[in-house]
DNA sequence: AATATAATGTGTATTTCTTACACTATTAAA
DNA sequence: TTTAATAGTGTAAGAAATACACATTATATT
C-alpha cells in the first residue's frame, strides 16, 4: 500500500510579547481560501528533514532553521481524495531575522501572515490539532530546553524571556523569583549593553550560552 | 509522490525486575533472518491507529493496549527497494496478561521473542534508533504518566514499582524517599493481600487508582 | 524447635527548591 | 521638574528532596 506524503511546519516566533504562528492562505481545493500550515509533497528522493527545511526556506527565507519532529497524521479521512500522510514539525525561529527577509509566494498559496496563538483563524484540515499539539509539547519541555531562545533575538531583556515563558506556560510568573531561577540554571551571559529605543528605563541585555547548557544537559 | 506506509511496535513490559521488548524474527528480505520490530504495512482504507491495534493482537492475542506515538521514519535508505514511510507506536503490557495468550506467527516472521532491552541482538533497519527513543521517551516522562502502571500486573508491590522506575531511569533509587514520594502522590491503593509463593517475608500488594491519578493532572 | 536467610517496612535531620510578597532606581518624554 | 513606565532587588516560610540503618516477618533448613 501506498499513501500521499506531505510536510506541515508549525513555524512559531515571538513577537511584540505573543507567541506568533506563520499560516498560509490557499489557492487550491480543497479548503480554498482558507488558512491552513505551510505543508506541502515531500519529493521522491528528498529525505524528510530536507523537505523540511526546503519549505522552511520558502516561507522564511532563511536557512538551518531549529526543527522538531511533532508526529505523523494519517487520518483516511483527512482528505477528499483519500490518505495524505503529513508528518507536522515545529520550527523556532526569531522574528528579527525573519523581517528582513522575503517569502517566496507558490501557486499553492495566496499570502502568508502571523497569527498570535491565542487569535487564530478557523484552519485546513486537522492544523488546529497539530498547533496544539505543538504548544503542548513546548510547555512540557520549555524548561529543559533551548526553545525559548530560539524564539527571542541573540540579545534579548529578562522580561522578554519572561514573557515567552508566560506565552508558553499560559500563566503569569513572579518576575523575582522567575529571575532567581534562571540565574540559578547558570547559563545566561549578562552582557554589557541595555536595551534601545524605549522611553524608560532600559533593561540589561542578556545573551544565551549554549555551551554551559550542553554541559548541563549531558550530565544526565 | 507517494510512499509505501507502515507501522512499526515498541512492545514492552516488564518481567523478571527487567524491562523487556518483543522481537520478531524475519523470514523475509530484506534482513532475512535478523531480529526486528513487530510491524507491518497499514491498508488502503485502515486508520493507522487500527493498523497498530491489528499488529498488537497479532503479536499478543490482546486488544485495548496502552498505545503511544513515538515517531515517523522516512530515510530514503532504510529500504533497498525505495522509501518506506514508518510511523514507531510504543504498547505497553502486562507480562501476566501476555503469558496466557497465543500470538499468530505470519509468514514473513519466524518466531517472537522477548528480550530484556540491556541485552539487544543487533536490529534490522533503524530499528534500534527507534527503541532507544522509546526508552528515552518514556524515561522523560514516567513521573507524570500511567506507564509504571501499565508495564506491572494490576497488583503490584512497591519493590516492584521501584524496580520499574530504576529500570527506566536507569540509576538505583533509595527505597524509603521512593516510597514516601509514591504515598505522596495518592494514587495508589493498598490492599488486604500480599504476596505469595516466595520464600521470604511477603510483601503488601498496591493498585493504581487511575481515577485518583486523572484527577490530578486534568488540574494543570 | 531452633536457626538461617532474604526481603519487608519504617523515621529523622539536613539541605535544597519553591513560593509569596513591595518598594526604590532609572530613563525618556512632557 | 514632574510624570510615566518599566527595571531591578531580598527575605522569610513552607515544601520537597536527599542521605542514611535497623528491627520485623515469612519461609526454608537443620
Amino acid at each position: 500500500m501506498q499513501t500521499h506524503f506531505t510536510i506541515d511546519c508549525v513555524i512559531l516566533t515571538f513577537d511584540e510579547g505573543k507567541l506568533k504562528v506563520l499560516l498560509a492562505e490557499r489557492n487550491e481545493y480543497p479548503y480554498k481560501d482558507w488558512w491552513a500550515l505551510p505543508g506541502y509533497f515531500v519529493n521522491k528522493y528528498e529525505e524528510m528533514e530536507d523537505a523540511v527545511a526546503r519549505i522552511l526556506f520558502e516561507m522564511t527565507g532563511l536557512k538551518d532553521i531549529y526543527m522538531d519532529q511533532l508526529a505523523a497524521f494519517a487520518g483516511v479521512k483527512r482528505h477528499p481524495e483519500g490518505r495524505i500522510l503529513t508528518v507536522a514539525y515545529m520550527a523556532l525561529v526569531q522574528m528579527e531575522e525573519v523581517k528582513n527577509k522575503i517569502a517566496s509566494l507558490t501557486s499553492y498559496m495566496r499570502q502568508l501572515k502571523w497569527f498570535s496563538v491565542d487569535e487564530l483563524p478557523e484552519l485546513a484540515f486537522d492544523h488546529r490539532e497539530i498547533i496544539d499539539l505543538s504548544l503542548d509539547r513546548l510547555k512540557k519541555t520549555i524548561s529543559f530546553s533551548t526553545t525559548p531562545y530560539e524564539l527571542l533575538p541573540n540579545k534579548f531583556t529578562l522580561t522578554q524571556l519572561q514573557q515567552v515563558f508566560e506565552a508558553l506556560l499560559n500563566k503569569k510568573l513572579d518576575k523575582r523569583n522567575f529571575r532567581k531561577k534562571i540565574n540559578n540554571l547558570g547559563y545566561l551571559k549578562e552582557l554589557n549593553e541595555v536595551q534601545k529605543g524605549v522611553s524608560y528605563r532600559a533593561a540589561k541585555l542578556y545573551s544565551f550560552d549554549k555551551k554551559k547548557f550542553q554541559k548541563q544537559f549531558s550530565q544526565d
